[in-house]
DNA sequence: GTCTATAAGGCGATAGAC
DNA sequence: GTCTATCGCCTTATAGAC
């Protein structure tokens, strides 16, 4: 157990745990046993905030998703132009991928690893690209408002061909264990962006 | 233990019921008592034949690597058109998707659930990604010759930006539990194939 | 090849004492 | 809240008889 956490609630430092060993280890890899080891809480202690794993893996996808889209918005307005704004949520992911190891997105992992009646984590994994979606919509306008060479495009559709390069480049980082997709997922979206519509 | 897999050797017969039970229900979710029971073998005939879990998982990689590629070759060689064999790859996942209740890409899904010192299978996936980026490439190569208005494209760059918005789609089909995203990508592959390169 | 039995340990979850 | 002990079940893997 982390020094900061020490003082913390035995559910926040339950959270904390989880939030690093689910994502590092996988959900199924990972054992209540470990958990409340790493936690410095005891099993009975843990059953009384969380009636069962799954609730926890439920807080792990809200928490994570609340961090998420409050880190990626961030750190995106820290960016001075629209463009760098725009292209922000792809350039956090590189340094992002290789301090964790390339273990990709938290939600398409637990999309496979979630049992298929765990309906409400999957639910938070649906929505918590639905709150990504907005923000690409979000950052297209920005950049059609800021860049005049920008004047023609649609956000809507720029912010859905957002979400399927932004995807795809995730899991190809896993799966080829490097960030040039992240590169390429930029490139890609740059042509589309000044692409005339027919 | 389905009929026709009677009077398979033991070995045909746990890698298939591997195929099934590691993409339907997951790697860690699907325990060695159930393949040998759906099987039909001892659990000693298994380990005569794999040391371990593990080397299963590498042998399902490796089958599931070469149906794919097959599958996908051969359906796509069926249509008449070259656009029709370029947009076949997405087309054929729409059913698949369907009748498989989105359980997605079985090599996305291994490279999650997969142990990290499992090298082997993280291999296979990684080769099998390479292998679907030349099939790509090679469609985009015949389209090239076959229809003036595609003269222009770079069969190289075509296949790099398919695979990035294929893998995008699929994860996203099976984040939205729908088809969509393979319209989505459709699209954009067009509007790639159509733009002129700066 | 088949069968049963079992080892050795982890799992999620519970109970009772303090 | 803590601790230990335990339940019942599952896991991977092995051993021995037929």
């Amino acid at each position: 157990m982390s020094a900061e956490l020490h003082q913390a609630s035995p559910r926040e430092r339950i959270v904390a745990t989880a939030m690093d060993l689910f994502y590092r280890q996988g959900y199924k890899a990972t054992g209540i046993n470990q958990i409340v080891a790493e936690a410095g809480v005891a099993k009975a202690s843990f059953y009384d905030h969380f009636p069962s794993k799954e609730d926890l893996l439920v807080a792990y996808a809200v928490e994570m998703a609340r961090r998420d889209i409050a880190f990626i918005r961030d750190e995106a307005m820290k960016r001075p132009s629209a463009e760098e704004r725009f292209f922000a949520p792809l350039e956090m992911l590189k340094p992002w991928f290789e301090s964790t190891h390339y273990r990709g997105c938290p939600f398409q992992n637990v999309m496979v690893e979630a049992p298929p009646q765990a309906t409400g984590v999957h639910e938070v994994a649906r929505q918590h690209r639905e709150s990504f979606r907005v923000f690409f919509q979000e950052l297209a306008l920005d950049l059609k408002n800021a860049d005049p060479a920008c004047r023609h495009i649609d956000p809507a559709a720029i912010a859905t061909d957002y979400i399927v390069i932004f995807e795809g480049s995730i899991a190809l980082c896993v799966a080829y264990r490097a960030t040039w997709p992240l590169d390429q997922a930029k490139t890609m979206l740059a042509k589309a962006l000044h692409h005339t519509p027919a």
